[in-house]
DNA sequence: CATGAATGAGTCTTCATTCAT
DNA sequence: AATGAATGAAGACTCATTCAT
């Protein structure tokens, strides 16, 4: 009755957590299907699962459900750029190229996650935690990208560029043709979209991308 | 059937516009408020200094007076498209300017509009009808900008170029910086934005755009 | 302004009278086709061609408009059965013989009107208004009828008959036949009704009915 | 999914069951006592002593809390009928009379149910659901009175009647003085209702009949 | 007289949350 | 820890009634 060693503790923490982890997967899928608008606790329960009250015993309310939802694919997004981006390369070159890559992989530009962060956003101008969330790895990125393309710029020797700019240029090309994947996916494919994002850099800096992206280069 | 003659009806129908006008307006101002999921009819009419019931009257669902509000802005914006960029100018690069200009103006960049862009298509994914409308707009104005960059590429001579990816570049460029004007707007100030999308076209085609944008010079 | 002559006053009340009588008439038509419960002012001035206000113009409330229907079916029943039985005829059998066919004729046993009755009747247990109005002639066809059939016993010189149990019979036999031409009108043609009828006087009264009803004999 | 023995299953069952029935009851006195375009949700809820949002858990909407009322009632009569008449008795006499005694026994004939089916069958013009529930169980009924009324025919050895004739016309008085009892039930007490039917057989099959029903013979 | 836009009380329905088991 | 029946606040929608024109 009364047993707590670290082992049966850490055991129900481990427990604990897949429990949220199936919830929050659920909560996903079901925000993907009826909107941020439309998902209820009924819904997530049952595409999980498990039982209505479930929620409340793991989230406490609907609300902090939707929080950790956010929470978590921003976390994952996070992670995975760090890892593919600037674990996984070493060059400047070589760490923009996999960020395309990585921005309109299936893994994380799929429907399912494009219509999360929109629904997100979309709710964020009346609800400052979700702002919050959102800004968090956002701004961590842009450090690091903001890096990437400093290193770029000198490499190029192209002193004229800003940084900044460059960067702020690239994060929000990326969310605009996330948006149209969301919203007209046939009119514009995958590769498309990462051949747009390669265009700005070959014109940027040719020295660096031509070899990698120019016409008739294979494709990564 | 009941005896009215044509001055009184063109009367009538003027006042059935004004009130479908009225409560649009004030759903949008909800809408910012309040996010899409929040508004409720109640939110609506008071907003108007109308009453409950007025909503079905003119629009007989709240799922229509929602479709209607994006009908609203979406017209609003490519009519302010057509006036400000295409009928105001004759070259391209003056109509690029003015188009950069039109899509960081506070009348279309500001809070309100923005809030409402992204509620709609936060909710996109689970509503064709959304999508639709926002698409129809789309389109036209792609063609236009497709003309555009075309001019720009001829002019400045440079047949590598693609004006459908510089096209997309941009819109999808708008998009994301508008998203940033949403979340993060003490970040990316309406003039940052401009200059983004000023440095993209001054590095592609400098001929024209230079003396137009290039640091120094005033800014249209 | 203030013309008030005998005419124009009698030209005025038959003129109200006529809107009257068209929009019960309308009233009449929407409750067979939507139930009691399911007409709606809008429903009834537009089946009349007439404007929305106009109902609580010339009936106060809708609560009185479904009254003055119920009365004006009411009155309409009394009426041609004392046309056509009572002073069409001369003879009991006679006139047992035209209630019959006036209770199962096209203009008594349509469809519209018995929804109209049955509606009415189902109500009539939360309205006393209606009971009242339904018993009113209810009481005076009863009188009659109980008249025609002691004629009937004594002709027939069957005096261990009641007149009142007789007249009961039938005008409850009516009722139930009209029900089943509401609920089952394919099952239930109206001579089948008619028949039915006939075959209970025919079985009581033999000698003054066999002529007219025995099968073979042609039907009145 | 959920582990459960099958006991607990049965208990869970049998308890939503008991709540069917619950708001089925309540229903039924809201129907008597308001007609039924005059229950609300409240009133039901109230009425069974439970919170508003009860019946959309068990009944989906008022709509089908309506039918299954209308279901339950029918059903009701219907096990009756065949409990008391044909179960109980042997005899086509016997039945018959058990019938008339099971038409107009307090169980059946009283207020609240009279009520309840006038209710039904004043809105089943409009609403065909209602016209199917109610016609199922009457033509099993139908088909084992015909039964009965042929043995009675036979019995006597009157080959001159016919069965259907015969049992449409008791199914039709039974209906016709139903509704007497709703309009106006002291005009026509139950005793009186069972003696106009009985006088009705009585006539038909004296031999049968007469010790049973005639003047002065002790009622059943 | 007649019209029909406007009102707002009254209903049904949904659904997050609670809690006995 | 888990379940799911029950709750009731909140919201959309209807529609009789009013009243300025």
């Amino acid at each position: 009755m009364h047993s707590s060693d670290s082992k049966s503790e850490g055991k129900r923490f481990e427990k604990k957590q897949a429990r949220r982890r199936q919830l929050i997967k659920a909560t996903i899928k079901c925000i993907a299907r009826s909107g941020l608008s439309g998902v209820t606790m009924a819904d997530v329960t049952q595409e999980a699962g498990l039982s209505l009250g479930i929620v409340n015993l793991h989230f406490q309310s609907k609300d902090k459900l939707l929080v950790e939802t956010l929470r978590f694919i921003s976390d994952d997004y996070f992670n995975g750029w760090r890892k593919h981006v600037i674990d996984a390369h070493e060059t400047a070159v070589d760490r923009m190229s996999a960020l395309i890559e990585h921005d309109f992989s299936r893994r994380v530009c799929n429907p399912n996650y494009l219509a999360l962060w929109f629904a997100f956003w979309g709710e964020s101008k009346s609800r400052p935690t979700y702002r919050r969330i959102c800004s968090v790895h956002d701004r961590e990125c842009k450090l690091m990208l903001d890096d990437i393309c400093q290193s770029l710029i000198e490499v190029e020797n192209r002193t004229d560029l800003d940084a900044d700019v460059i960067s702020t240029t690239y994060q929000s090309l990326v969310d605009g043709l996330w948006l149209d994947r969301l919203i007209i996916p046939e009119e514009l494919t995958l590769e498309k979209a990462k051949l747009v994002c390669r265009a700005y850099f070959l014109n940027l800096f040719p020295k660096q991308f031509t070899e990698r992206f120019a016409p008739g280069s294979p494709t990564q």
